[in-house]
RNA sequence: GGCGGCGUAGCCAAGUGGUAAGGCAGAGGUCUGCAAAACCUUUAUUCAUCGGUUCAAUUCCGAUCGCCGCCUCCA
């Protein structure tokens, strides 16, 4: 059984999805120019685990991500350079798909762009308007807060207790709301403002929050799975999300959330201010991996903030290349026939270990260190070279089931070498049975240049790209 | 001021009313011509602090200290 905690009642429930074995979720990504924020790669990351491990058990998946096309900087960029938002955002969107298939992920099966999806906009405002849950206030639209009572109801924002430090701030506002919570769905522009929408309440562009309602229920439907995203988001955008959906529909919207707790780095914010925010591209120009990024940003429970440090990144960094050796020792171990009680039982048991902890409200870490059990369990069978045959291949299975979750062994190595670099490893081989060791390190190193590890072992040469 | 989260070894951290998973780093050892990889041993009498409840608390309750997020605009 899948069981995770649902925002909304903060209570550890049953997971079962909609329909049988199709599972639908919805994922905010972050305004496109804004995506490279390594916090933000965590929420994805996680998203990409979750959709992984929906399939692990068995379920369908249809997962769509948006990538917001629409602000203020946008407009505003994209007018100084007279082209259209698409134009504009094109590059943008192109690197973020680069990071994100460099880092492992799946590719979503819907990735919508909210300037494509107006009209489905325009048709929720209208129905909020002619049901009284929104009212026009000069030219522009908002959302009546108090139509809908269970407004809050994800967050936890009690209103009451704001009086001193929100609504100060809210009554310096310049719009005329009813209310001061109510949140725009769609903002005036005039007739030679670009880009500007045409729309029977008037030309003018969506609020924020609306797209993700528009898009999210053409492609999921009124009520579908799974919403994630980072918990930033939680308050305001998917509280007015709920509120917009729920209240045009009148059922439930999603009925699982999640939520990514962000980063620390050194136990402090990360910000431009303090010198400490990084993209994942600053990481990969510093040298270190994308495998080892990913490794580090899954390694703590969503739920939970991960504290970011150089040190971390670095242990994540052995660790992946020693989950990377451990493939290929097991691929390469001698082994003999049949099949170890033992061993069976400790693969057996490293498998229902890592799937108790996801099920329980995707508790990776302990996930991850059901497959560490594995990797030292089986490195000291190997090391007496007392592997049986059986054993190998449910081995190598287990690792392709983890992997096909967590994506952090690597990719499979079965290329071969080039006859050039097989002729000096055979050289090698030779220098050293005449202790030609000067001979042999220089081979060594030269291969080493080329990216070409080698490693003794009482079996014979093992090989490696760096 | 309001709401919420967190504080576990040098670092990243899981976890539970019954006495501390895992990874990295460190130390010693095995193996090796050397290296690499791997293995073995070792590293918190203790879970921010102080009280309380309990036969028993790191785990529950309260207080204190510290850190993080949201409560305003933009997305």
């Amino acid at each position: 059984m899948l069981r995770f905690f649902n925002t909304l009642t903060r209570k550890v429930e049953e997971f079962h999805p909609l329909e049988d074995g199709k599972v639908k979720m919805y994922i905010c990504g972050p305004t496109v120019w804004n995506f490279a924020h390594i916090g933000n790669f965590r929420t994805f990351v996680f998203g990409d685990v979750l959709r992984r491990y929906l399939k692990f058990k068995g379920f369908e998946v249809k997962h769509v991500f948006n990538l917001t096309d629409i602000d203020d900087r946008i407009i505003k960029e994209a007018a100084a350079k007279n082209i259209s938002i698409d134009e504009f955002t094109a590059p943008f969107i192109d690197a973020f798909w680069q990071d994100f298939d460099a880092l492992g992920m799946e590719r979503p099966e819907v990735t919508p762009r909210a300037t494509h999806h107006i009209q489905e906009m325009i048709e929720i405002i209208t129905a909020l308007l002619e049901n009284g849950k929104a009212y026009e206030s000069e030219g522009s639209i908002y959302y009546r807060i108090t139509a809908f009572p269970d407004y809050g109801k994800l967050s936890k924002i009690n209103f009451s207790g704001n009086i001193h430090g929100g609504s100060e701030r809210i009554d310096t506002d310049k719009y005329d709301k009813e209310d001061a919570r109510d949140f725009a769905l769609w903002k005036l522009v005039g007739e030679d403002e670009e880009p500007g929408w045409d729309a029977p309440f008037g030309r003018g562009r969506p609020g924020w929050h609306i797209e993700c309602s528009a898009m999210a229920m053409k492609y999921l439907g009124e009520t579908f799975d799974i919403h994630a995203g980072g918990m930033d988001l939680q308050f305001p955008h998917h509280e007015n999300e709920i509120a917009q959906s729920e209240g045009a529909t009148g059922k439930q919207f999603a009925n699982y959330w999640i939520h990514s707790e962000f980063l620390k780095i050194d136990d402090v914010t990360m910000s431009k201010s303090k010198g400490n925010f990084f993209t994942f591209r600053d990481l990969r120009d510093q040298g270190y991996s994308a495998l080892a990024i990913r490794y580090l940003l899954l390694s703590v429970p969503t739920r939970k903030q991960l504290n970011f440090t150089f040190e971390g990144l670095q242990g994540a960094e052995a660790t992946v290349e020693r989950l990377r050796n451990f493939r290929g020792l097991v691929r390469d171990a001698k082994v003999t026939d049949g099949s170890d009680e033992k061993t069976a039982a400790a693969i057996a048991r490293s498998l229902a270990d890592f799937e108790a902890a996801m099920d329980d409200d995707f508790n990776t870490a302990s996930a991850l260190a059901s497959i560490h059990d594995l990797v030292r369990e089986i490195n000291t069978v190997i090391s007496t070279d007392s592997l049986k045959g059986d054993d190998r291949v449910a081995v190598l299975d287990a690792i392709d089931k983890f992997d096909s979750v967590f994506g952090i062994f690597g990719s499979e190595e079965d290329e071969l070498l080039d006859a050039d670099i097989e002729a000096l490893i055979e050289e090698r081989q030779c220098a050293r049975r005449d202790r030609d060791f000067a001979r042999s390190d220089e081979i060594r190193d030269q291969l080493a240049e080329q990216g070409i590890i080698l490693e003794d072992t009482k079996n014979g040469v093992r090989w490696k790209r760096k």
